[in-house]
Order: structure tokens, then sequence, then C-alpha cells
DNA sequence: CTGAAAGCGCTAACAT
DNA sequence: ATGTTAGCGCTTTCAG
């Protein structure tokens, strides 16, 4: 193998512009001290010559590697992508932090490390050893890991934690979940819903609670009860469809019930679907996160759309502000979620059991 | 900013384990000429400091990067991401390449790029100047843009050109269409079907013209006529309902379709039902690519499932291999797709017109 | 078999 | 406002 390296350096911009090395750098960071007219002659130089700089050779001066990490768990991820259920969690987290690193002259690295190994200390200083990154990106179930955010924190590196919602180092992102409860719960009530279901997640997480808070704001600023209306499922495709026979073999079934995730609203619509129940019309549903597949299912589905693009954008815009000096928010970031209408809500029957 | 620097270097491996820097260096590469003893010891001083090489300086010093440059297209990728359809190429590919990548040592790179632009020459060599990659693998259309094929075969770089068929320099992989569509229609003709149709894709793709021969030659060795089976599409969801259209008013109509991709399936399995057709009872359909989405339909499809993960995984090891210095295949590399049956496939009605 | 020296492309600190 | 110097961490010569 031919040994590459790099065909046009600094050096070849410095000699074309006839100016000193430095000056050529201070040109390309937009530096200090530097006339009009050199600047314009080098960068005429770089241009000609088409000379771009070299991240390894910038990073071993010391400067930046304007390289953005973004860590997701490995199982999990690697999971999601054998399973190819339609996930696009990663998909939409690359289409916010790309862009929003290309616009800001960085680059965005995708890289898996397991969460619960017992060398995830070592897994993380290996990448940040190798790397260099300017700044970390954190998704759950590493956003919450106690590990990792600490030896983080010990490099001072900036990073993100998204989804997280508890304090600590870094800087906590997510989106609303209990407003977008709220919404979803307000909207099916617009619609003259009484009697409003819902399916929670896995207590586990954070978010299951936020969804059911969410939900029980709306119905009690509207007055409504939410006695026997409110089923615990785990986020899997069985614990929704258990959850969903819970609530519609009461005696007095819901009009409308919200899932906390997409899963469990796949499971509801066909467990509603087999006990003869035609959505929208005899029941409204409404999921959490939006994911693809609940454009696709018959009817598609009104769903509350987790803006991981957006959220994933603020992250890189706060760790290049971070890393830039400027002010850093010390508060959470929350992002707020859209409500998508689709074909799963409608007004209830006339005449529904109140 | 506070400089960062790196913890812990060769230097600090070297004076750990009482060795010269070469000689830690020859231990990493698992150079020759040293002593067992010796190697022990300097992978033990390793092991104690937790040290990893920083790729900035190992590039720097003139060595690899350790790190393969998957480029896509930017309109294309961003558009499939925003549209949110449930298209997992991008995730199949990370899947494969980046596992494959981490069991030899590398890192997987992924990034944009302008194919159309007229100075995709400049933001190519602008990606290879500022990472430095070892090699890289192009993805359609750029497999087979000669811009950039040439581009880097100048600069001596390793590359593979996935889903491509021309020959070329770098290295050809794809899968194989011929023998998908083989196989679909000869499961078709195995389950009784006799009129079997298909709805091709964009003819500006080569693979759309594969895809139709496999079909025919399965055809002609059963002995069955394809006249007025064949329906031109452009993988467009209202093409694929035109095709639909036409195929399925004939006078004599179809037992069996086959679609060139998910989009023109759904739109078949969207139009057979409006004509009253029950699927699979009155019609088996098959769809290529396999997509998540075709899980979530009703019934979910029979499908030719594209080895994504798989090619983008042998791409990175023929990379690696020709980088270092290993035999390269000259050949192209054609990697078998698989049938996955799902609900959209039975024998045909009995007594249905031959 | 092992070590020392030179340099990769760039930047921060210090001149001028 | 610009140039000079001294590394960054590593690898590849080339000596021992």
């Amino acid at each position: 193998m031919a040994r590459r390296r790099q065909a046009v350096t600094i050096k070849h911009v410095a000699a074309e512009a006839g100016v000193s090395l430095q000056t050529v750098s201070r040109v390309i960071h937009n530096g200090p001290n530097v006339r009009e007219a050199v600047a314009g002659r080098v960068k005429a130089a770089i241009d000609r010559l088409g000379y771009v700089p070299s991240i390894a050779a910038q990073r071993m001066g010391g400067s930046r590697s304007y390289l953005i990490l973004a860590l997701n768990d490995r199982d999990r991820t690697i999971e999601d992508w054998r399973q190819r259920q339609g996930t696009d969690w990663v998909d939409q987290m690359l289409l916010g932090g790309m862009l929003k690193c290309a616009e800001r002259g960085y680059r965005l690295i995708f890289e898996l490390v397991d969460t619960h190994s017992d060398h995830v200390e070592r897994e993380i200083m290996a990448a940040l050893a190798a790397l260099q990154p300017d700044g970390v990106i954190l998704t759950p179930p590493h956003s919450d890991n106690g590990i990792i955010t600490r030896l983080l924190a010990e490099q001072e590196i900036p990073f993100a934690r998204i989804g997280s919602l508890q304090p600590g180092p870094g800087m906590a992102l997510s989106m609303d979940d209990e407003g977008a409860a709220r919404l979803a719960t307000t909207r099916l009530i617009e619609l003259g819903h009484r009697r409003i279901g819902l399916i929670a997640g896995s207590p586990e997480y954070a978010i299951s609670g936020l969804r059911v808070a969410g939900w029980r704001q709306a119905m009690a600023t509207a007055g409504l009860p939410t006695d026997g209306l409110l089923a615990e499922g785990d986020f899997s495709y069985a614990s929704g469809r258990s959850a969903a026979e819970m609530l519609l073999r009461a005696p007095i079934i819901p009009t409308a019930i919200i899932a906390s995730n997409d899963q469990m609203a796949l499971a509801t619509l066909e467990y509603a679907r087999h006990q003869g129940l035609n959505i929208p019309d005899d029941l409204s549903l409404i999921s959490f996160d939006n994911t693809p597949i609940v454009r696709f299912t018959h009817p598609p589905l009104t769903a509350v759309d987790q803006p991981i693009a957006e959220v994933t954008s603020r992250a890189v815009a706060q760790i290049i502000d971070a890393q830039s000096g400027l002010a850093v928010l010390d508060t959470a970031t929350v992002v707020p979620a859209g409500l998508i209408e689709r074909g799963s809500t409608a007004p209830p029957r006339p005449g529904s059991p109140e």
C-alpha cells in the first residue's frame, strides 16, 4: 500500500500566496490580525489549490478536531436494525445531527457503545482517545449512565444527554413528554371524548411517568375522572395487547385510547379490530413516537411526533457553542412535540356511554 | 476552551514498560522483531494504562487512519429521512459496515455527498483531505458516477461500488437481482401459478432490466409465456398503481404479480383490494427490497430480501484486504438474495384461468 | 532484536 | 499585522 500523504498542505498555500504558514492558518480560522488584501490572496490560493486542512493535523496541532461523537447503545441499536421494525431513531438522529454539524463545519461520527458491559469506561476512553472528538452526544440509556457521564465530565468534554431529565453534568435535552400527552388528551377532549384511556409505558423509564402525568392533568383540567382508565404496559407489543384487553373489557369501555408508544398502539389496534371495534368510529386511538409504521396501518394512526431530529440538532448546536466558550444554558432544553392527525381519531359515536 | 491533550500516550507506555517508543509501536502493530517477553511487558503496560493510540497521530505519522468512509447521496438520503417511509437502507448499511469495521479494528464514517452538484469533485476531495480514510464505499448513484470513481482511482484509494454492475475501477458488489427475480418467479410457479405478471422498475436503473430478465428466464424455463404480463413502472407508488391497473384490467388477469420494489407492491396491494381481489387467494403478490413496511401490511408481503448489510460487510472486508495488500478479487461480487415468505403468496384458486 | 532521529501537517506562543 | 519556533503523538527510516 502506497503511503498516502496530504496532496496539498498549508505550506503549498503559503507559498502560493507568498505568506507564512501562520497567516494561512489565521485566515482559515477567521482569526484577527490579517489585512483584507492578504486574506483575499490567501483565500484565492486556497481555492485555486483546492486546499482542505487535515483534521488529523489540526488535532495534532492542539486545536479542535471538529468531530462530534454520537453514542448509541450497541445491543439495542443492533437489535433494532436486525429486527427491521421500521424504527428510524438512528436516521432521525443523523438527520438532525449531521445537518447541523455540516452547517457549523463539523462532522458527526456515529458509534455504538455497550452500556451494560463492565468495561464501558474503557470503551468510551478508547473512542475518545482514538477520535478526540470536541463533544459527545449521549442517547438513552447512556444519557443516565452515571459511569459515562462522570467520565465525560472528568475529561471536561462538552456533552449532551438526550432524553434525560435528571440533573447532572452535561446538557440535558428532551422532548416535552408531559406536554405531548396533554396535547393528545386535550385534542381528544375537544373531539368530544370523555372516557379516554391511557396505556402507560414501563415505569423504569421516566418518560412513562411524564406521559401519564400529562394525561392526568388534561383530564383533570376538563373535570374528567381517570379511574379505571389507566393500564400499565412496558412498551412491548405483548404488554400493549394485555393493556388494551383490560381497558376494552371493562363494563364501560373508553371511547379513546392513548398508547405510550407505537408498538402498544399497534397491539391496541389489532385487539380492537379483533373485538369488532371500528377505528376511529368506535374507538379513537393515538400513539406516541410516530415511527414510520403508523403511516401504513389501517387506518393510519394519529400520533404524537417525537422530534428526534430537532433535539439532536439542538444538542449539536449547544455542544459547539459550549466549546466555543459561548454562554451555555444551564437548564434542560425541552423541545415541544407535535401531534400528527391521521385516520385513527374522530368524534365519539353519538350516544356513547359517558 | 481548555486544550485537550492525549491523556496517556505511547511515551507513557514506553516508560512504564521500560522500552523505547518504537518497540511499543511494533507491539501495537504486531510487528516483527520483538521478543515474546518484551511484547508481553508492553501489552501489560498498555492494559494497565488503558492506552489507545490516537488516530490523528497515527495518520500524521504516515500510517493508516483506520477509517472507512461510506458515501451516500445527500439529497436522496435526506429526502428519505424526511419522508419517514421506513426505508432502512442506511441502517442496514451501518449494520453491516460498522460491525465488520469493528471486527477488523476500523471505524466506519458515514457522510453525505451531492452527486449532482458540479463540485462533487471538490466535496469528495474535501472529505478525503479532512478524514484521510483508508478506503471509500460508494452507494448508488455514486457507484456509477464517473467523476467520483475516476477521482478515487487517481488518488489510489481502495473503494467499493455497491449496487453497480458496470466494470471500471473499484470493486463492484451487488445483490443478485437476476437470481432473485428467478427465485421469486420459480417459487410462484411451484405454487401452481402460470400467469405471473411483473411490474418493472425504471429502465434508467440497470437492476430493473435484471429483474425482468430473471423473471423471463424462469418463465421460459417452465415453458410459460410472458406476453401481456410485463408492465413498466418507475419505482414510484403512482407508477405501481398504473401498472397494476394495466395488469388487472386485462381480459385474462394474472394470478400472481411480482413488483420490482415495495412501493409498487404497496400500490398493487391497494389497487387489488380496491378491485375486490383478495390477496393471496385471488392474487399472489411478491415485492422486492423487503423494507420494514411490508411486514405491516394486510397481509404482510412475501418479499425478496435485499441483503444490504451483507453486501456492505463484504465491501468493508474487501477494502481492508486490498489495503493490506492481500489479493483483491477482480471480479464483481454478487451476493444472493433471499425470499421471505409471508402472507401474500398462496396457490392460485382452483380453476383460475390458464 | 531494539533504539534514536527525523518528520508528518498544523497550531499556539512568542517574536518582530 | 505578520513571521518564527517549538512541539502534538506517532511512524518510518536508519543505526546499533
